[in-house]
DNA sequence: TGAAATAACTTGCAAATCAAAAGTAAATTG
DNA sequence: CAATTTACTTTTGATTTGCAAGTTATTTCA
């Protein structure tokens, strides 16, 4: 996926390189989901064998995942989050969000999220980090990092579209 | 991407099958930040002109964004978000969240967000839709919907593994 | 202790998808 | 009315995918 020129210097695009495929999301969910195995892996997501290799080399690379030997069974390895693997939560938890509302199953909700620390049923909720507030798109506005206009020259940062005012 | 028997009813892997594509996500980026044109999201994100146009294709039978003749130009058309794409707004500011703490550009974030509300620099915060306190992997915990365990008999759900309880 | 089973891969192959470049059709500008 | 622009489609060769069938290193079982 080349991206042209400064665009390379946007974390989102790096990131897409990353979780941009949807074997990854399916990988993600599984791990958050606790499983540990090659296997397990294999039989809930249905990826073909080689590209879940691929893939989980690739998770390793990124710092997204550990790989270790099981200490109970010499054969086996155990894959899990790391701490940054962790903090794409919010990734999934969103992506689950929306998926629910907008491509539901048959009936509902496969999975249902119990919150234990206040007991009900819940769902991913956005909110600024600062003010803690509902973060909604109309709220936003774009800047550039100063740091690279002085490398790249002046760019052009963007309000949010007139679609989004609706 | 097939997915076997029951998971075909997860929404993660329903909503995987739109958006687990490192393209849409560039897509949705250009989409929240203003891009309206076929040729914008070309020079913006350095697709080929044949996977743009089937991304875009696929985006509006998702119902994510709408292609409409631009009144001023015969020639052009206007992509935007619709309701449902706006509601993806917590899936990107998640992943360019993620990117900015953990694929950073040489000098840190190449784009700042300025919540309006406050007047502050934010980033994306999760938190739990019923009682508003930040959403952590280890206060949750899956259950299946009885739904559908009265169609596909007992499924088994599962608690946060141990990884995550560190 | 030797045979079978298991886990985590790798390899080979046909089919699908991709990037790059060139071509096209309709509308619009000069 | 000729040149340009926009939004594509087509072609071609390279890469990636899914599937099936190995492979290697344990470990369990008889």
């Amino acid at each position: 996926m080349p991206t042209p020129d400064i665009a390379e210097q946007c974390s989102i695009s790096r990131a897409a390189q990353i979780l941009g495929d949807g074997w990854m999301i399916l990988l993600l969910r599984e791990l958050f989901w606790g499983a540990t195995r090659y296997d397990e892996f294999a039989t809930h997501t249905g990826m073909a064998s080689n590209v879940l290799a691929v893939r989980l080399k690739r998770l390793v690379e990124a710092a997204v995942i550990t790989k270790t030997p099981a200490v109970s069974d010499g054969r086996r390895f155990d894959y899990a989050l790391t701490p940054s693997g962790l903090e794409l939560f919010p990734v999934l938890m969103s992506v689950m969000a929306w998926g629910d509302k907008h491509v539901p199953g048959e009936s509902g909700p496969l999975v249902l999220l119990r919150h234990t620390s206040c007991g009900q049923h819940t769902k991913a909720g956005l909110v600024c980090s600062v003010c803690a507030q509902t973060l909604r798109p109309t709220d936003i506005e774009t800047e550039f990092n100063p740091h690279y206009e002085e490398r790249y020259g002046p760019l052009q940062a963007r309000t949010m579209p007139s679609a989004m005012k609706r």
